[in-house]
DNA sequence: AATTAAATTGTAATCATTACAAATTAGTGT
DNA sequence: ACACTAATTTGTAATGATTACAATTTAATT
């Protein structure tokens, strides 16, 4: 996905297009590793070294809140990002710690009478098929 | 629940019995609110002020590596608990803050080939049905 | 009652995230 | 191209949940 891409994603929803906001959100669509804040931070540093820690905090709060990024609370203690924003399931591998996405159709999960629902997450944990072999 | 179930709970798992940590476990099971720490802190101070914050703390991994709570990982900036480890799912209302089950059969959601699942979590988020009205 | 390993306590440290204010910049209009 | 303004970026400091750790206490056993 080329910059020209991405500042058309961004007009179209009102961003402003900010190099560094470009970087990011090219950087999560090019790697589906899930991230989160520091290693996407750390990246962005590698070509720009003056790129603020906030900076990320700020792209990644903005993106997700357009739509672009869904956030992954999948770890205890910080949030991960995912530039594919369609339905899936994560798997977190207790032993090596990566996530894997997983097929699951929205459809296949329930809900509740009368209430509004906004977001589905579906988490799953235990060890990935490399840790098992 | 009283203290002689719970003991009995304990002692089948081969964990001592301590008065703080009967205590926090009989605070989950007679209050499905999914609290966090710090609010089963302060309930447990109530009763004993010497109680100790790294006391909770601890009870609560304990019971969870045990297999009587279930960590709730739906907050972005804390854990919170459930002593109903049967399978469900979890709605958090944005606007009220609280934590609602809801029915959700495990065989409703997919898996992965070659995958050990140990964890499953289900969480959703939105507007509850009072906060609607 | 004595023993021992585990649990509790209090304090200090860690670490992700947020708050904030000053400097910079993207987008708009002239 | 230039000026303007609101949004963004930056760096530093604060916040807040959780963890580390060492000393004290205690549950369970002999």
């Amino acid at each position: 996905m080329n910059t020209q891409q991405i500042s058309e994603i961004f007009k179209s929803k009102g961003l402003k297009r900010t190099p560094q906001r470009i970087a990011v959100y090219k950087f999560l669509k090019e790697n589906p590793i899930h991230p989160d804040a520091l290693t996407v931070y750390e990246k962005m540093v590698e070509s720009n070294p003056s790129f603020s820690k906030t900076t990320v905090y700020n792209c990644l709060q903005t993106l997700c809140d357009c739509g672009l990024l869904i956030p992954v609370n999948i770890d205890k203690d910080k949030i991960r990002f995912d530039a594919d924003t369609s339905f899936h399931g994560h798997f977190k591998c207790t032993k090596c710690g990566d996530i894997y996405d997983f097929q699951c159709t929205e459809s296949n999960v329930c809900g509740i009478e009368g209430f509004e629902t906004l977001q589905k997450d579906v988490y799953y944990s235990g060890i990935c098929k490399r840790c098992k072999e």
